[in-house]
DNA sequence: CGTATTATTGACTCCATTCAAAGATAGTGG
DNA sequence: CCACTATCTTTGAATGGAGTCAATAATACG
């Protein structure tokens, strides 16, 4: 029940995104062919899927605008937070190996999305050259994101959740928001669960942080006052 | 001082690992034309690296005899095990995004291993047209064997090392070692420092698997007696 | 306005860490 | 071959931090 809108003055040229997303190594000529097999703007809202676990993959999306979550149940059918998408990230990239997913995407928001189809991938990647790179750079990318989160989820409670907001404070800055003042996109349950905690230490660790001057919280919405302090932890 | 030693009896086209490894998607002719880029059967001692965090990207590599770890150094200096590595597992994926390694790969014993260099990937790509796809999809393994880590991390002492031995098990069966049987290729310091745990935590668990009668542990060397109790856990 | 969801805070418990000591093994050199 | 050392492992006792259970408060949403 995707809803597709094909705004002919948003493609992938003028999109305000082209330094993050997947044009960012392209040239302009390039970026014109991406756009006529790109489809820009696909509407859903918050709860909604992008794609399921389990499902054949068909396509690999770009975050465009809100947020998302990677969410994937074990055998059991307990879930579990992969990661937290934002605008001009890209996902889908689990669905190759066995050509179905790894993993559901479900929007946090109202979010707009931009998908590749999984049947353009071999044409686009033939056709325009610098295509293949990108894809592997894009590819390596979430590799390597998903290396510094192994890291960032061991040691205490405190040092989790710091290096959960300074990474999340990270890419809201290379995104153009700023990096000391947002709102939270997960909920305390839903960050215990992607830092290993329960919910109750999520929101008395945050409390602590508050009380040392690290941050101000107020339920979702947060201010970094003290971003080398936080670091330090 | 990698000793290059090119046995042309070795090469893709009739190594036993052909199925598990890159050359698993392609034709025949495929693999003979992969053979003449890939160099086969570097032999590295314990404790050498394939290759240094920070290093510039130079090759993927497969390994082809014995085990590795992928360990990455925090800002701290601190010491991360990301992962190990088994016969027929490729690594360097994350050197893509910004022609550097993220983390650095360390012999566990002596082994031996085979490298696609860097300047012979686009040509491959586009020589050899199932290369890009299979690679693709090496890559995309490496994503989902990631996220199901981030899965695994969660829990109790015991919920942990469980699933890892299990992991363990599954990729040494998979690759035609017996599952039951092995020796483990980390210390229990790095294995620990993998899980987030202290080495005596994962001392005392896995004497208490054996009480339990789950395996038999004898420092390195472990016989798991009941695969289904402990997938249990 | 009423209900469901989300968040905060407190008290108690328990599991993993920490600190400490001793035992086992592999590797080295005399 | 044995002694010697370094490394790895096991085990114990005490501590502390996160989990659990529980009650209340704040907010969002229909």
């Amino acid at each position: 029940m995707n809803n597709v809108i094909k705004d002919f003055k948003v493609s992938c040229k003028n999109c305000n995104l082209d330094s993050i997303c997947l044009p960012r190594g392209l040239s302009q000529q390039e970026i014109e062919n991406l756009s006529t097999v790109v489809n820009n703007n696909i509407v859903i809202q918050k709860g909604e899927y992008i794609y399921r676990q389990g499902d054949a993959f068909s396509r690999l999306v770009a975050i465009k605008s809100g947020t998302a979550k990677e969410v994937n149940f074990d055998s059991q059918g307990n879930e579990h937070i992969l990661n937290v998408l934002l605008p001009g990230e890209l996902a889908g990239f689990d669905g190759l190996y066995l050509d179905k997913y790894n993993c559901s995407v479900i929007a946090l928001e109202q979010i707009s999305f931009c998908e590749l189809p999984a049947e353009q991938i071999d044409t686009v990647c033939s056709q325009i050259p610098g295509i293949t790179r990108e894809l592997f750079k894009h590819s390596s990318e979430v590799i390597i994101a998903s290396q510094n989160r192994v890291v960032s989820n061991k040691g205490s409670a405190e040092t989790k959740l710091a290096l959960f907001l300074i990474n999340l404070s990270d890419r809201l800055k290379a995104r153009g928001f700023s990096p000391v003042e947002f709102n939270l996109p997960l909920t305390r349950q839903e960050i215990g669960d992607h830092l290993g905690l329960t919910f109750e230490t999520v929101s008395r660790t945050l409390t602590h942080f508050q009380d040392k001057g690290y941050l101000r919280v107020q339920r979702k919405y947060i201010e970094i006052k003290d971003l080398t302090g936080l670091r330090s932890i």
